[in-house]
DNA sequence: ATGAAAGCGCTAACAG
DNA sequence: CTGTTAGCGCTTTCAT
């Protein structure tokens, strides 16, 4: 690996000036250019970033930190992360948390270090006092920090409406929801939606809120349960696609057929939706779209260029599938 | 942030004083050691990484490059992956490269400035002439990349006579399989497993192989085709889980019954497998240990610790699950 | 056992 | 327009 003194030298110049056309900055003479490029060429020279960063203090690196990577939601939230970084002129960093908050202060703290230039976090543990000290840029994706941290997400709520609306118009006398975790604010938000719909209808009782846990094998137990329990329900809405999953298999255990005795909505909007059978009606969320703009927010931040906004808030679309009766 | 100088001053001693407790290296008075460790916890001194790495030329961090980062087979492993990096006391980075050599190259030289210790690689595309130049150790993970460079893998071969044996062994009378994208080492062997369990048995035609290219819905049209040429056909082993499910969808779509009218078997045991209806029979990897197994030999390399060996074939195991009938 | 000083590779005043 | 030089924060000889 050659060295900036090595180019120098070579162009017969200083380091100063190969610096200066490295990073097209200051004066430097048409034709000393030219010898610098010439000699970084023959060398092959690369800049080393590491001894930039340690000068700069940035890094061109941004970090994502989700919650679970095996949640199919997450890869194609970071694959367009990934995309939107790298076109943006840096490197993603992927960070799984677990949900732990331990993970995510030590990936804060060594990210940090190592002079990441800004972070995209999907969290429902952190709060305010664990990033206050943070020097570089944050944006909360999918689920916001606080006030102050910029965040992208989707309209939960109106979504969540949609959905159980969707199963009152097609015949659904009987509507159960399966909601995600308690202060997960998206789950929170779903299952307000659902209540404000549903909580002043005659049939509605406060046990047909359930709590799958975003979970696939929680859901399916709890779902065989409260199927069982209330044998008339004929319509439930899941708080994303993972436990809309559940619920199928919890009907199918039970003999109950879908859409014709059991409608399902699920939420998110992933592409396991399309591999179950029957494929499964969902909310789907513009997943590129707000990974794309959680980066191009990031980017503005970290190059100091001001924010339009400090929310953007996506809306959600109902994709009719197989796992509902038509309209 | 505190710097070296700043435990110093506290302290009472010099730079290299304390840069010898940090690493616990050379010489130095317990008093003294006492003293500077007093000093580090009053200011919260951390080391500053990227100085750190600029000297040493390392960085406890490693990349990980995957193909595609969707395809939930390598969430799972990843996820393996990163554990053990931790635990091993780095750091992961986790890339996705689209099965693109142009992606691949431009991480693997991003992370290769950046004094990444050494790389665990996924790739059909990249080859011995691309990775030669790099000054540290790689690991080749699920497809070889070359004779020299330490491989983890499973054994292919096996697990698809497996498969192909167990199809036979129900009861199976026409077999076809939809493979994997040539050049894919393990699409390959796969394929070439099948082959030597069923070319020589007389209803064996070189149609009932297809190209399903690890997609599901390439794979759904591809299998309709071949469904509808072939209605004699009442088993098909997928090159993967992803592609077994556009098998389903398929026979779904032509009102073919699983397992009573075709049975199916994927490879690679995703939990994907597991929300599908029916349930997928597939030859299960032992996801999380190849990749744990990849990061130990990567980490004993970057240590240097010697190999034990410069290849690990892990076996794969039969899942019976609801796609297939009973043995 | 400890300190002074050089240097990892780069950038940015500052001087000329 | 170009060069000299002082760091960025750390590690490591080499003296003492």
């Amino acid at each position: 690996m050659s060295t900036i003194r090595d180019v120098a030298k070579v162009a017969g110049v200083s380091v100063a000036t190969v610096s200066r056309v490295l990073n097209n900055k200051g004066y430097v003479n048409e034709d000393t250019r030219k010898k610098v490029e010439a000699a970084i060429h023959s060398l092959n020279y690369k800049p080393n970033s590491v001894a930039r960063s340690l000068f700069k203090k940035k890094s061109k690196m941004i970090g994502l930190i989700v919650p679970d990577i095996t949640n199919p939601f997450f890869p194609q939230l970071a694959r367009a992360v990934e995309d939107v970084t790298n076109h943006s002129g840096y490197t993603l960093v992927l960070c799984n948390s677990d949900e732990d908050i331990i993970k995510e202060q030590e990936y804060i703290e060594v990210l940090n270090q190592k002079y990441v230039d800004g972070f995209i976090i999907v969290t429902s543990t952190l709060k305010a006092e664990h990033i206050k000290d943070l020097k570089v840029p944050i944006v909360a994706l999918d689920r916001p920090i606080n006030l102050d941290t910029p965040t992208v997400s989707v309209n939960n709520y109106e979504g969540s409406r949609l959905a159980t609306k969707f199963l009152c118009d097609t015949g659904c006398q009987k509507i159960a929801h399966v909601r995600g975790p308690y202060n997960v604010l998206n789950a929170d938000e779903r299952c307000r939606g659902y209540l404000d719909e549903v909580q002043d209808l005659d049939w509605f009782r406060p046990e047909l809120v359930v709590n799958g846990n975003f979970n696939i094998n929680k859901t399916k137990e709890i779902a065989k349960e409260l199927l069982t329990l209330h044998p008339d329900i004929d319509g439930i809405f899941a708080g994303n696609d993972l436990m809309a999953v559940g619920v199928i298999k919890a009907a199918e255990e039970l003999g109950i057929k879908i859409p014709e005795q059991l409608s399902i909505i699920g939420f998110d909007g992933i592409t396991l939706c399309e591999t179950t059978s029957p494929e499964l009606t969902t909310i789907a969320q513009p997943i590129y779209n707000i990974g794309s703009k959680a980066v191009q927010i990031l980017v503005d931040l970290i190059e100091n260029r001001p924010l339009e906004q400090n929310n953007y808030t996506f809306s959600v679309e109902l994709i009719e599938r197989q796992s509902t009766k038509p309209r």
